[in-house]
DNA sequence: TTGTAAGCGTTATCAC
DNA sequence: GTGATAACGCTTACAA
């Protein structure tokens, strides 16, 4: 700029840019203490006497302090942040699980940093690294399969992180969340008990989903012990549509005989095959057995309400929360870390019709899977 | 601790804690560069000789030094993150707009923080202020109105800031989403040209929720455009579950006559009331029109498809990011911060019922809300 | 209990 | 184009 412009705009444009923005000095300064006890009255209260700590407070308001985060986590070496990468949010469970860990978080200081990975392992691994440029004290990764340089960027740097959503007995102390294999196996073998001899599955697609793919293994599981698999043509991949349940429900009943159960791999795909089995008149159960997995208010609410396991995704974000932070304190956390599923048995499953290639099995014990008593009925509002 | 003890774990265990993480000054000073260079090629690699940048680039693999987002922050005085507060991410709206706006600042180097109101203005308040100490660039929040105390803290640190989800003209330079109001104006008025004149509502309850305030407000415009308005024992509130939809659809068919046309706040309690119809025989829309807000993909494999206003939540997301972000650069953006909304027409609505008090009016014209021709189509993958 | 002062790991302002 | 060096605002030994 050139000479002559008046001083005064000049002066008043800086001081209306700089604004001087009260920091703990002037804090300090008003209070008439060092900076620090104004550091100690915020984080070690108890080490400072009552008229100081007063002082301090009263100063701090007048002038409408707000402590640099950035600052203090040079300082301390920690930003008080979780970073976590889901998939998506726009599956229920996942977004559950987002909210409670971020209210875990909160309730104990901490902020969370949100990021989807829409199921890319590579995005995941970018997101990651950009958490950890950041400065998070711990990470939250959903599944237990991830890019090398994910988990060795972790270790590395000694972050603590822990995998969710498919709690894996091998990975005990790093996995918390569901026992998909397991839950799936018990649904199975519920089925087997009603009968069921001829299987039809509506997967969810394993692309880069180990979830998905530990719920396929567990109905091979249970259909192997009784000697049986899914033929190829009763087994179909869906993602997560209403409409890719619907269609591949009708690539399953193109040609019989039909399977006489049809397992799900999520919400979503079961109330498509359930919506498309009643359009066509296919009475649920006597028919044939539709069930789910992951519970969700449409599953009951339906005229042929599924039976589905439920999985309460908000426990697991909470554990997840509970389990990072126990770590970050230095304990090694001694909760268990795997979350209760439940089988909740409705009107789209019962026994096989009849006609079904073997006999039926004498007793349909009450279902419920087994697992820890633990998770149930948790603490959650 | 006592004398004695070995020096040898001692210092072991200073190592192994210490550790002495790699910064920027051991990257300089093993490429043999000024810290000020390290820098550069960090933030103006333009400026740098390649050579240089070169040299920086491998000391930087070698060591795998990862910068430090804290001191950083500090410097430049500025975090790289936004925060949002959400009232919850249970809803697939919210969760969608969550999961864009993370895409939109991811893409341009920022991160989200993310947390959950509850609907609760003080809650959020906390949590703004949070975000605040924690250095956010800029704030996203849910509906037009806040605890004041939240709106001050914002403009006195001068954090840049968006309110979501209730576009509304009279604050135009600060809120981006649908027209709530208008959009359930223009949806009761398609309702009127079919011929409707008695009307029942399922409304969201509007606690803290200004979106929902705007709906209902919207639907007595258009009502009292014709000099008619909702019979109070036709009038009921719920949340956001099915089944409050259909306790509330029952609720307005308790006695006779019923209304011809039941409006619901939300998607949730448009299923609820579509389902307890079905339930009971009530055959839409030969006898009964129902609609709904907001488009959730059940609502149109239902044995009878939902007719309902349709709302980008993504879009909203993105708008959000963008516009934080424009401010963040010093452009007051240009963009109309109004998302399209768009009537679904489905099978639950059509004309009203032989016997109605007033007699048709004579033309049903396309039904679309008017508004601005952005936002539909866009750049969403 | 309180104060002094040395960092924390970058960026940014200067000179060169 | 490159290099010294002083911030940035807080925490935390250590001293008093």
């Amino acid at each position: 700029m050139k000479e002559g412009i008046p001083v005064g705009v000049h002066a008043a444009k800086k001081n209306a840019r700089q604004e001087k923005a009260v920091g703990l000095r002037d804090v300090a300064r008003m209070a008439g203490v060092s900076t620090a006890t104004v550091s100690r009255v915020l984080n070690a209260p108890e080490r400072v006497s009552a008229t100081l700590r007063e002082r301090v407070a009263a100063a701090s308001a007048r002038l409408g302090w707000v402590p640099d985060g950035a600052a203090r986590a040079l300082a301390t070496r920690r930003s008080g942040a979780v970073g976590a990468v889901f998939p998506t949010l726009s599956h229920g469970d996942f977004a559950r699980a987002a909210e409670a860990l971020q209210g875990e978080l909160t309730k104990r200081g901490y902020a969370l940093l949100l990021a989807c990975s829409h199921y890319d392992p590579l995005q995941e691994q970018l997101l990651v690294r950009q958490f950890v440029e950041r400065g998070v004290d711990a990470v939250v990764l959903v599944g237990n399969v991830h890019d090398p340089r994910t988990i060795e960027l972790l270790e590395r740097r000694n972050v603590p992180y822990v995998k969710t959503f498919n709690y894996d007995p091998e990975w005990r102390h790093h996995s918390v969340g569901p026992d998909n294999r397991r839950a799936m196996r018990d649904l199975t073998r519920y089925l087997l008990r009603l009968g069921h001899r001829r299987f039809g599955m509506i997967a969810q697609s394993v692309d880069h989903n180990d979830r998905a793919a530990a719920r396929q293994q567990g109905v091979r599981d249970a259909l192997s012990e009784e000697g049986l698999s899914v033929r190829p043509h009763h087994f179909v991949e869906g993602r997560w549509s209403i409409s890719e349940g619907r269609a591949a429900f009708r690539q399953i009943i193109k040609k019989k005989p039909w399977p006489t159960a049809v397992i799900c791999g999520n919400a979503y795909l079961a109330i498509g095959a359930v919506l498309e089995a009643m359009q066509r008149g296919i009475k649920l159960p006597r028919d044939m057995s539709i069930v789910g997995y992951d519970d969700i208010e449409m599953m009951q609410e339906l005229p042929v309400p599924i039976t589905t396991l439920r999985v309460r995704s908000d426990e697991v974000g909470r554990l997840a929360g509970d389990y990072v932070l126990a770590r970050l304190g230095g304990h090694q956390p001694s909760t268990d870390l795997e979350c209760a599923v439940e089988i909740i048995e409705r009107s789209s499953s019962g026994p096989a019709p009849r006609g079904s290639p073997r006999k039926v099995l004498a007793s349909v014990p009450k279902a419920k899977a087994s697992a820890p008593d633990r998770g149930v009925g948790g603490r959650d509002r």
